[in-house]
DNA sequence: TCACGGAATGAAACCGCTTCCAGAGATTAT
DNA sequence: ATAATCTCTGGAAGCGGTTTCATTCCGTGA
């Protein structure tokens, strides 16, 4: 519609009085080209508002200094403040994040990686270990690096930057115990496609077994990852199997979930009954009562995963997993066993 | 790395046996090739596993299939849920989004736009109606289509979808007033560069104005969208000019951060204080008390400016400005003035 | 002053795909 | 059966840069 096309490198090459590829490198490799005729092109490129074209320049070099992200929901508030670090760093770097997301659904996060791909992203960013099989088929195949992020892979097969999920879910269930309780229930993430979410729910187990305490099958419940839903989960657990007095979450969200609808049923918190949540997002500290967690540094692992992920990129050796401290933060939800 | 090049369309038509255009098209406009050939081809391509070039599909076609969005920190919760639901609309219409953030920063603003358009988006969406003057400028040069998102520009010349936050704002005031307030204070979000932030700040003044009720400079308050920041704020507010039995607050971030303060402080939310917030994300509800605010239907906003953009990319004509309703929820933070 | 070597530059070959244009085949009308 | 009309297909010209390789410059040391 705007009258003629843009400017292209042949016309700064033009104006500049310079053959195409003396341009090209007066702007992309400064060192090349001698100090006068460099300021020339950059003169004559500023003259014409000259705006380099990214897929010419991708087909050509073979790198488009795009990053792609597959995300779960980034609506997520741990995956919101993950996706801006991760966006921000790149940025920093030279590199545009490309974000995807997919609702937890492996078919789904295939196929939004395989348009990543063919959208020339230079390195992917992907969360956690469960995946579709064919996804690392892809990978490799197309000869993408990636980076995992969340979970850590203990062979070392990936290059992963995460946390120790079921370590931080022994330690959360333990301070419950030192508090005496012994009824405990779960609300869990769903476990079926997401490996953070079984690994925590492990921990929680692993805890209780070495007490030889039961985690009761109908204490288990499973809700996505939503303020209602969490409420609507904990109803359930409180009508099927009552009687317990800590409640460990799979996350922050439906941990204030349940702390909402325990405030809507006039459960005391933590008299009656002691949440623990996972995550740490910003609103636990502002919770009622303030919410005793498991602190996750999102944003340090999108911005280590964009470290690392340039890194690479450049060629240098980084080391296959980074482990990052998962550690408990007690707060107000906790409190001893009641009588 | 990995032994050979990955397959090219060449390979794929050799392996059909059939040209490079025809094979093109068979994976392209399937309906200009007879069905025998094209699966054919097809057949070949998914044999030899092959991946579209995007860069040098996007150099052939003038199309990336790619776009644009300059946003603010994506961490904040309605910039979270845009952010999800506009990419998870442009992927099912066969876009990715390329997601560029800025701290509500003019200047950084205007880079990463301009990164953006180099990278060839094919349109972009911008939040607000304050920008640089020079981005307009670009735009207009690089003849990229965009969409304004969150706010509405009465002028008609940018093509927008948002709400009326000055009326809304005026609304949650007078809801304020007919409980009988006198003595506001207001918790704001940074003026300078957000015109979302100004116009809700307008609105109290306008509701105010017209019952003569005037708002004291030293009850205005500026604060970052953060709830330490939040808490902060308020605290001077408290120090610095107490009385005031009304806050109105630029967004639920910070009348969320208002109101830990107030449980911090013993300050009873409604009975002393009454509190409205602005967006309605997720956690006002589950505030304590819970939150009355302005609803924005962020979600819907990210999802109709994809489906304005996809429409306009595929030629169909779109009305330039789209407001959608952004109603008054009246939950527990608010009550009649106190005596 | 002249040969020599490194630095700067230019010509041209791609990068992988889309699309215009024309020709070949298939189909229909006469 | 033949001409006229479509439908498909193939050849080839780009799209706008990067990069290899050869060439031209220029400053030096003898």
């Amino acid at each position: 519609m705007a009258g003629q096309s843009n400017p292209k490198l042949a016309d700064v090459a033009r104006a500049a009085g310079v053959s195409l590829a003396t341009a090209s490198r007066a702007l992309a490799e400064p060192d090349l080209v001698r100090t006068k005729t460099r300021e020339r092109v950059r003169e004559a490129a500023s003259m014409l508002g000259y705006v380099p074209h990214g897929a010419a320049r991708a087909l050509a070099s073979r790198r488009s200094r795009t990053i792609g992200a597959v995300f779960p929901p980034v609506d997520n508030p741990i995956f919101a403040a993950a996706t801006q670090s991760l966006g921000h760093a790149l940025a920093g770097g030279g590199y545009t994040l490309l974000l995807a997301t997919h609702e937890y659904d492996p078919a789904a996060e295939l196929v939004v990686t395989r348009t990543l791909i063919e959208r020339g992203v230079d390195g992917l960013v992907l969360v956690g270990l469960h995946h579709d099989p064919r996804m690392f088929q892809l990978l490799r195949q197309a000869g993408v690096p990636y980076e995992i992020t969340w979970s850590v892979d203990p062979s070392g097969f990936h290059h992963c930057i995460g946390v120790a999920h079921r370590i931080a879910s022994v330690r959360a269930t333990q301070h419950l115990l030192e508090l005496g309780h012994r009824e405990f229930a779960v609300l869990s993430g769903h476990t079926e496609h997401n490996d953070r979410t079984r690994e925590r729910l492990a921990g929680v187990r692993e805890a209780l077994a070495a007490r030889s305490i039961e985690l009761r099958a109908d204490r288990v419940m499973e809700a996505g990852f939503t303020l209602p839903q969490a409420r609507a989960a904990f109803a359930l657990l409180q009508a099927r199997a009552p009687g317990f007095t800590a409640l460990v979450c799979g996350n922050d969200v439906l941990a204030i979930g349940a702390l909402c609808e325990c405030a809507a049923r006039g459960i005391r918190v933590p008299q009656s009954l002691s949440v623990v949540g996972f995550d740490d997002i910003d609103m636990a500290a502002g919770a009622s009562p303030p919410l005793t967690t498991v602190h996750v540094p999102a944003a340090e692992v999108g911005r280590r995963a964009a470290a690392r992920m340039l890194a690479r990129l450049a060629g240098e050796a980084v080391p296959p997993i980074e482990e990052l401290p998962a550690g408990l933060v007690v707060r107000e939800s906790t409190g001893p066993a009641p009588r």
